[in-house]
DNA sequence: AAGCTCTGCTTTTTT
DNA sequence: AGCAGAGCTT
């Protein structure tokens, strides 16, 4: 892979940490792909990298390159999401951190064991902020760093009460977890920061593990991280990517002043900036350089395209989503058929619901498609169903599963599911649990026979899956209509669990990244348009992008309007969608812009001032190519045929 | 008393 | 797709 100047100094630039300042299409990861490569050339130990990255598809994608430049040379290069890292680290050492016998739960365990508590607090019939407000706020305190309630009196509109309760909910919901030694997401976080914070020891061994520490996305780092970082420089060189306009993760605590401050918080870093863009043409960067002049902040920001001109970005309005979507969808085909392949295609959407219209013209018209981010498609029902009865046959203590796997059974419900457990809870291991349980439980004798046969057969987790899935088809085709789909789902499942060495192995990898669906669209075929949350499209590219459902309540979603910060966070969010597109750019919209539609979420248009209630209001001409909208293929007016 | 079924509501972004 | 609530069944 070749470099250009600046991306060459940067990536060799040794002896002091290095923050690089990377625009959009600027080639990041070339770059820290390129400074990994050279750092193995010249001669450090493989194991003695550490690549951390924001999301799973980021880690994976860092290491099929890193392993095509370098070859065999990177085996041995640490690589993986914050998450992950934290998590292998501490498993290596459990007692340091505090680790034995714990189990990650994934977002939907957080949330059932906050309605739990919810429950509890909430009078009947009242209005009471949803489990995942409440989660949320919860979260995002604490990848902030920060005591809940000082939160909650800044950040939350709710009356006093209401924040008392909710303060109570949050107690409990830690309570919970630590009597059944749950683990969510940002306590792998914050456990493994506040001991290296806290013991020096355990710290000197693990940061005294690294010589270098590439960060990539690192203004989608938030201070929990941070910490992580700062600790690891003890003794690491840092090499930090990162680019502000592109921070998009604020909801999530994500803190670009870790950009900004970097040159105060790291004495003597080198700060190298990155401005030539390879990925697109210059009419396209006009439109995304158009869109961050228009903020109130000061990016500092102007990409220069490499590859010179091209064609104007286009923006179509349609009469509504329906005919948006089937517009797609026929342009996609068309294109396919004049030679274009599929994968050339991505299609980027603000949410997975605005994508439902274009979902179901995609399935109608044959069109091949994956989707990316959002809802996982393997964060299903049945999924959940099928794992929550491999948790309950590894444990007697996993509440969580146990009320899943016990209510899946007819004339079982939440409250006996309850009462079930409390006799179980207190037996001291499994087998003897079940053998309570069978004796207890008058109904059908086989619900204990499930979670027996995962126990005795716990050391093939490919035969367990398989045998679960056989005991649970009668009473999954019961309840889901369209059994036969789902099912496909679990065999994937359970070929999946071939690669691991024992369930809980196959449990945590699996809470961690929920079937990474780049895997589970391999399986089948390859060539297919990409349909993409605009989050999860950071750092991904196509030749073809349509931008869909540009559109006032989308750019800025209804639900950011009337915070400046989440206003410009939307406009950040647009950037990433716009600066994907290689060759082509479609925009799309799907409303009359012209009759004033009252957007749901309450705001109902009143933005911040200094804000926007609609990012591309003020579109200039000659920066897009605006066409009006085709005729409605699916106008059903009566046609008047004129007699004589 | 507990569970089941129907209806209406509500959907941001991710580890 | 999943939740909450109402009303019905076991």
């Amino acid at each position: 892979m070749r470099l250009n100047p600046q991306q060459q100094a940067a990536a060799e630039c040794t002896g002091q940490h290095v923050l690089v300042l990377a625009g959009a299409g600027t080639g990041k990861t070339a770059t820290i792909i390129g400074r990994a490569a050279h750092l193995l050339r010249s001669g450090i130990q493989p194991r003695r990298i550490l690549l951390l990255t924001f999301t799973r598809r980021a880690a994976r994608e860092m290491v099929a390159r890193l392993e095509r430049d370098v070859g065999a040379g990177s085996r041995g290069v640490v690589a993986g999401t914050f998450h992950h890292f934290c998590l292998l680290t501490m498993r290596r050492q459990p007692k340091a951190f505090g680790l034995v016998d714990a189990t990650v739960i994934d977002r939907d365990d957080q949330l059932q064991l906050v309605r739990l508590a919810r429950a509890e607090q909430r009078a009947k019939g009242e209005q009471f902020p949803q489990a995942s407000a409440i989660l949320n706020a919860i979260s995002y305190a604490r990848n902030t760093n920060a005591p809940l309630p000082r939160y909650l009196a800044k950040h939350s509109d709710w009356d006093e009460d209401t924040t008392r309760r909710v303060l109570l909910v949050a107690q409990q919901y830690r309570d919970r977890k630590r009597q059944r030694g749950y683990l969510d997401f940002d306590d792998l976080l914050h456990r493994f920061a506040s001991v290296l914070h806290k013991e020096p020891a355990v710290r000197a061994r693990v940061a005294g593990s690294f010589d270098h520490v590439l960060v990539d996305e690192m203004q989608d780092t938030n201070p929990l991280q941070w910490l992580i970082v700062d600790a690891l420089r003890a003794s690491a060189t840092l090499f930090c990517v990162g680019d502000d306009a592109q921070s998009v993760y604020a909801f999530r605590g994500a803190d670009f002043r870790n950009v900004h401050a970097f040159a105060e918080r790291v004495p003597g870093a080198a700060v190298l900036k990155l401005e030539e863009n390879y990925r697109s043409t210059q009419p396209i960067l006009d439109l995304a350089n158009w869109l961050l002049d228009g903020s109130s902040l000061e990016y500092g920001k102007r990409l220069r395209a490499h590859r010179g001109p091209g064609a104007l970005p286009r923006l179509m309005d349609f009469d509504d989503e329906w005919a948006e979507a089937d517009w797609i969808a026929v342009d996609l085909i068309e294109r396919h058929e004049r030679g274009t392949p599929w994968r050339d295609h991505m299609i980027i959407t603000r949410t997975a619901w605005a994508a439902r219209a274009l979902e179901s013209a995609l399935v109608e018209r044959d069109v091949p498609y994956r989707f990316v981010g959002g809802t996982q498609l393997f964060q299903a029902a049945h999924v959940k169903d099928l794992l929550s009865l491999v948790r309950a046959g590894l444990s007697h203590r996993d509440e969580l599963a146990w009320v899943r796997y016990l209510t899946l059974w007819p004339g079982i419900g939440d409250v006996r599911a309850a009462r079930t457990l409390d006799t179980l809870l207190p037996q001291p291991d499994l087998p003897q649990a079940l053998d309570t349980l069978r004796a207890a439980w008058k109904g059908d004798a086989r619900v204990h026979e499930g979670p027996r046969q995962v126990w005795l057969g716990r050391s093939q987790p490919a035969q367990v899956l398989t045998d679960a899935i056989r005991f649970l088809e009668p009473l999954l085709e019961r309840r889901y209509d369209n059994w036969k789909d789902r099912k496909r789902d679990l065999a994937l499942l359970a070929k999946l669990a071939q690669r691991h060495r024992s369930l809980p192995a196959f449990l945590e990898a699996y809470a961690l990244d929920p079937i990474s669906s780049s895997e589970a669209s391999r399986l089948e075929q390859d060539d297919m348009v990409t349909l993409i949350t605009a989050h999860s499209a950071k750092g991904t590219e196509a030749p073809v992008c349509y931008l869909l459902r540009a559109e006032p309540g989308l750019y800025p979603h209804a639900r950011s309007l009337g915070d400046l910060d989440q206003e410009e966070e939307e406009r950040r969010v647009l950037y990433v969608g716009m600066t994907r597109a290689m060759d082509t750019l479609i925009l799309t919209r799907s409303c009359r812009l012209g009759g004033h539609r009252v957007f749901w979420g309450g705001a109902a248009g009143q933005h911040a001032p200094g804000g926007s209630a609609y990012l591309l209001e003020d579109l200039p001409d000659e920066l897009i190519d605006s066409q009006p909208a085709p005729p409605d293929p699916w106008d059903d007016d009566e046609i008047i045929v004129p007699f004589g």
